[in-house]
DNA sequence: ATAGCCATGTAACCAGTTACATGATTGA
DNA sequence: TCAATCATGTAACTGGTTACATGGCTAT
């Protein structure tokens, strides 16, 4: 259900075709909910059919139509109310656990390119969070204060790539050199 | 498709029934996949079509049959070709961000309730991860050593639970005094 | 030319959750 | 007597992914 929550958390800071969304999306909470395109025009149809959404047709030159969708009153109360809701911290599912959990010795070096491909892909994010960060700090303080929240998921981001090239690193290294971490490390 | 590797690795490492694979997942392996009993019946049925398990059925007295599940060395050749195989990092969904990144001053307190139960909820499977390791460091070394990479896997459970926790102080303090985090911490 | 952006969607499928169902044994 | 453990499953549903489909405009 989180997913049409979100939607709503986006509509309710400013309307906004499917395409606009699936842009925000991916550019501003990606690192913390990610949706395709095809989920979120299956979403905005559900939820028009439930009012907690409404749309203008807007005609453009060359182009489809795009339909703009803002939230309602009754959307605002829904979302309102979810906020307040409680839930349970989403389940954890990784292969590559797996296949740290099972790999044998023959399997190493294939494991090992595998836990550097996974570093990359960290780093890659890691930067991507950090320049945005950055660009956070550039604000004035006044400014900064008013997207403070936004920010601090941000720094969970952050937080939580340095915490995956920390672990893969030590992980890689330990099975490369195939001795004993070291205890209370 | 990683649910099925996963209970092939289970099943490569010693046969069991639906109902031992159930704890198995539950307190071996489930701080990196989590898996319903419903969903691993499933699952084995699937397997045993494919024949990547076969199972031998033990009759009990005063309880429903046993079906003892054990891998068959095509399940075997699968399980190796996909621990050398590679995957993405799961995308993250959670939906206690979104509230964050929403939140307007009237939902602090409530958000700081939900921030605080999730504290509690970390802290707990933290210390349950800190006693599966203590009991790791009681083991001799050469034994240690044969179940390093489990171990590593358990590494990164605490290490996720300590990164939560740093988080999730750091956000309730911040939101509590409602003052801007420190540049650089 | 060809890739990328703008802009919309449908359909089939897969994975996981929730609800429902049964029933004996053991310990508090 | 009530909850927990052992032991199996089916069915309906929800959420998300992949594949397919259309088509003009703009920049290299």
């Amino acid at each position: 259900m989180s997913l049409k929550h979100a939607i709503l958390v986006l509509l309710d800071r400013e309307p906004g075709s499917g395409y606009d969304l699936t842009q925000r999306f991916a550019k501003g909470i990606g690192h913390f909910w990610q949706a395709s395109h095809q989920q979120i025009y299956q979403q905005l149809k559900k939820l028009d059919e439930e009012k907690l959404v409404r749309f203008e047709t807007q005609a453009q030159a060359g182009k489809p139509d795009r339909k703009l969708y803002r939230i309602t009153p009754q959307g605002q109360k829904v979302l309102k109310r979810w906020i307040k809701a409680s839930d349970k911290p989403p389940v954890v599912r990784d292969a590559l656990l797996i296949k740290v959990f099972a790999a044998q010795p023959e399997d190493y070096p294939a494991l090992l390119a595998e836990l550097d491909r996974h570093l990359q892909i960290h780093r890659e994010t890691l930067a991507s969070h950090l320049a945005q960060e950055a660009g956070y700090f550039e604000l004035d303080e006044a400014h900064q204060r008013r997207i403070r929240l936004p920010y601090l998921t941000l720094r969970r981001g952050i937080r939580y790539e340095r915490e995956w090239i920390e672990w893969l690193q030590e992980t890689r290294d330990l099975i490369a050199e195939d001795r004993l971490p070291e205890q209370g490390a």
